[in-house]
DNA sequence: GACGGTAACCTTACGGCGTAAGAGCGAGCA
DNA sequence: TGCTCGCTCTTACGCCGTAAGGTTACCGTC
């Protein structure tokens, strides 16, 4: 019956599948069925390509982290950092699952490897000793995942819209028991121009500044 | 047979043993069935006192929450909330698991609430205005779950042996497609002082002297 | 062209999950 | 005494990840 034989299945290819109905559909009905059937296949057949359900987990995060700009060497870190920084967030918010994937994978990718290798090395060529090196790659990866995870649990998508939602969140709340929440949604958050998205950037200026101030110190 | 009737379950006595069961075991292996074992009870009886598991995992981060330190307004922000962070630290490595249930939980429990309009407190009353207080409640947010998720998903718990597990990771790396990252493990990471707790408190020095610059030249 | 090996795929089955539906039961009050 | 009601238990359903092993279709070799 089958003329033609059916294109075989790759790791690559159930991987981004999976990628794929979890930007669509999110964690939770990712299954192997759901992911077989998606690929045109019984369940059991994916594990020829991956060893459990926890290696496609990592490949997925994997394949996430292949998406984020690498650094350039002797570009200008600050720029390159911001840059890569800015991608981050814009293929975490594109791959919102991955963001609380991120702590519990213990055995980092290819991609993942090369990222961090990308920005030490970016950071390495601008003069950064090893150890401040260090402890600004921790301070970045920090920072993306710290406000990542804060934009990912918004119980809203989209900049604008915010304020409504905001708006009726401060008015469930006691003015008495939580005086300073109710006066930063009234005064604030709930204004035209808010967007917390805006948060982001502020942090980020932050950081760079701090990170140029320690680079001055040291040299 | 039962003299005594055993003593009526309560919402937080199941969300108590809930985060028992979790510290113990990690977050897999709670289930309601097993939950309810552990109180004695069968698992559908679990349902009279939270709506779901859901409902339950809500409750526990709340608890979580709780067992943070609450910084109070005129003590000096910055010890106060550094202290809260600190505390925030400690308590987040006690309940591992909470760290990565922070970003799919949407509906803030009371706890929560209360711990972030403790920290705005404390910044307005040194003198935030409204704006730079939610900026710098972001940026302590993002710095306590970003540093938070580095540090659950290092392979190893305690600081000293950390030194070994990187270096034999380091050993499994090319050092022709990862320079960087060989370098800096071999020159940084499995050096005696090393610790990667210890990037948490530079990352906070840095925060802190940033938004006392922030301040100072608002006022 | 027959043959054996092998990789890709399928079938079946197991124990565990969250929870819907409703029965049973004991305490407190009328 | 009898009723109500809140708590607990029983049963059942449709999911889940995956172990074990059978089936199929292509390959190189003679």
């Amino acid at each position: 019956m089958p003329a033609r034989t059916r294109e075989p299945l790759t790791r690559e290819r159930v991987v981004r599948a999976a990628v794929e109905i979890a930007d669509r559909d999110g964690l939770a009905p990712l299954s192997m069925r759901s992911l077989a059937r998606h690929v045109g296949v019984e369940a059991m057949s994916l594990y020829h390509h991956v060893a459990s359900k926890d290696d496609l987990l990592d490949g997925m995060v994997d394949a996430v982290f292949a998406e984020i700009h690498l650094p350039r060497a002797g570009e200008g870190w600050a720029g390159q950092v911001r840059l890569r920084s800015t991608s981050g967030r814009e293929v975490l918010l594109r791959h919102r699952w991955a963001v609380g994937l991120m702590d519990s994978r213990t055995s980092p990718g290819p991609a993942t490897l090369r990222a961090h290798d990308a920005v030490l090395g970016c950071l390495r060529a601008a003069g950064f000793p090893v150890e401040l090196a260090a402890h600004a790659v921790a301070a970045l990866d920090a920072h993306l995942y710290g406000y990542l995870v804060q934009e990912v649990s918004l119980p809203f998508r989209d900049g604008p819209g915010a304020g409504e939602v905001a708006e009726r969140i401060a008015e469930g709340l006691d003015p008495a028991e939580f005086p300073h929440l109710v006066e930063i949604a009234r005064e604030h958050v709930t204004r035209p121009g808010y967007d917390f998205r805006d948060e982001f950037g502020w942090g980020l200026d932050l950081l760079l500044e701090g990170l140029a101030r320690r680079l001055a110190a040291v040299r």
